[in-house]
DNA sequence: CGATCATTCAAGGGTTTCATTGAATGATGT
DNA sequence: ACATCATTCAATGAAACCCTTGAATGATCG
């Protein structure tokens, strides 16, 4: 390792960075992390894999300096160390759209007629949140919420839109936003909401990309 | 790998895009390439390995869409296909620099003394070279430059520095630069200068990260 | 056409990475 | 102290990756 010439010594560890990053599993968990901290078990869980599986993964990325581990009883929670990761798991994302079809393809079938749905950017919502004419509407779990969310976000999940319509003014527009710009529950909300009739759109990006802009959130008081 | 659920293969789809830069030859590669097409012998020379191994790790990368091949006479040549790639190398080596002590050492140990060489940004260049208050040099070989270099650069390579000191100034400010920020060849350059009683400083980054900021750059005619 | 050269292909063996399993560790609560 | 629970460790086998070697391809040139 430290025999070889500074120069490969160099590119060597540029790869250990890039190795940690690459493997599906490392990724699913980084974006779990963008969200906030995490215990093993969680995270595991939400993955779907093996708790073993994850704490491995886990420590990979910890060796790489991506993540940072904090014991608080018997739970050991994870978190990002660092927003450079977020640029990083950028450029990527903005790689693969833009040169692997296989990506379009999914994301194509999977988010049935992205274009329709005209996402609206960071800017554009600070606009309206400032001129108060949008319902920001926070579709992920109630944790996640609680760990830090959009400025006056509401916090109501896919599964209960239905049986919390009532709480959504139907003359304002509406703003959902999620995870991130590849996350599910935000194409779904807007998709029933509008079969609600209901103005609605989503948010370009996620809570992830809004706090790493700088924006201001909130988060819950325990 | 298409019998997955859509959100993993995605993360699959990502996972490979970092693969395609998780390797320390193929990261080599790319550096090379940021300065130009370039065919596969003579990358592989100038990255000392074989020319199979080479055309493997190209193919990887073409398979990935971060480089293109064009065939012209028996000569295959090879170019990056994105500049997007280079904001994917330079969010890997940020998060390197930040966050692997050992990248550190390795810097500090190969290009002694960095902090002392105080480099110019993009920026405060362009200012200087309008104003016309200083000599741009570049020190690397003759090809590179031929391909592309910043304007009005004076190409000496560091070999030949000492044979033609009298084509430089020396009542102006050098700027010397180079492939990139981890280059040693403009940090010799500065020292050997210096030595001269040159006043000398490095450009922050290199050439491709002049161009790919859309600076105007001058090609040596054929 | 036949020779030559740059590149790619195909097969091999060696190394690394990965997921699973079951045991070990370390903190909590009774 | 003992039992419990979250996490890590260690070992195993399977799969993926990587480099080398020698043959195949495809273009140029005599």
């Amino acid at each position: 390792m430290s025999s070889k010439d500074p120069k490969s010594a160099l590119f060597t560890q540029f790869a250990a960075v890039a190795k940690a990053v690459a493997h599906p599993h490392r990724l699913a968990l980084l974006e779990q992390l963008a969200q906030g901290e995490r215990s093993v078990e969680v995270l595991a869980d939400r993955i779907r894999v093996s708790t073993a599986n994850a704490s491995q993964h886990l420590q990979h990325m910890r060796r790489a300096g991506f993540v940072a581990a904090r014991r608080e009883g018997k739970f050991i929670y994870y978190s990002l160390t660092d927003d450079a990761v977020l640029n990083l798991l950028a450029a990527v994302r903005r790689i693969a759209e833009k040169q692997l079809a296989e990506v379009e393809r999914v994301v194509r079938s999977y988010f049935h007629d992205r274009d329709s749905l005209e996402p609206v950017s960071r800017m554009e919502l600070v606009e309206r949140i400032r001129a108060d004419v949008v319902t920001v509407l926070d579709v992920r779990p109630e944790d996640e919420y609680a760990l830090g969310h959009l400025p006056g976000a509401v916090n109501i999940q896919v599964h209960e839109l239905e049986k919390r319509i009532a709480d959504l003014d139907p003359a304002r527009e509406i703003v959902a936003y999620c995870r991130g710009p590849y996350c599910v529950l935000s194409y779904e909300a807007v998709a029933a909401l509008r079969a609600r009739g209901f103005n609605v759109r989503r948010l370009e990006d996620g809570y992830p990309e809004w706090r790493a802009a700088g924006l201001p959130v909130e988060t819950v008081r325990v």
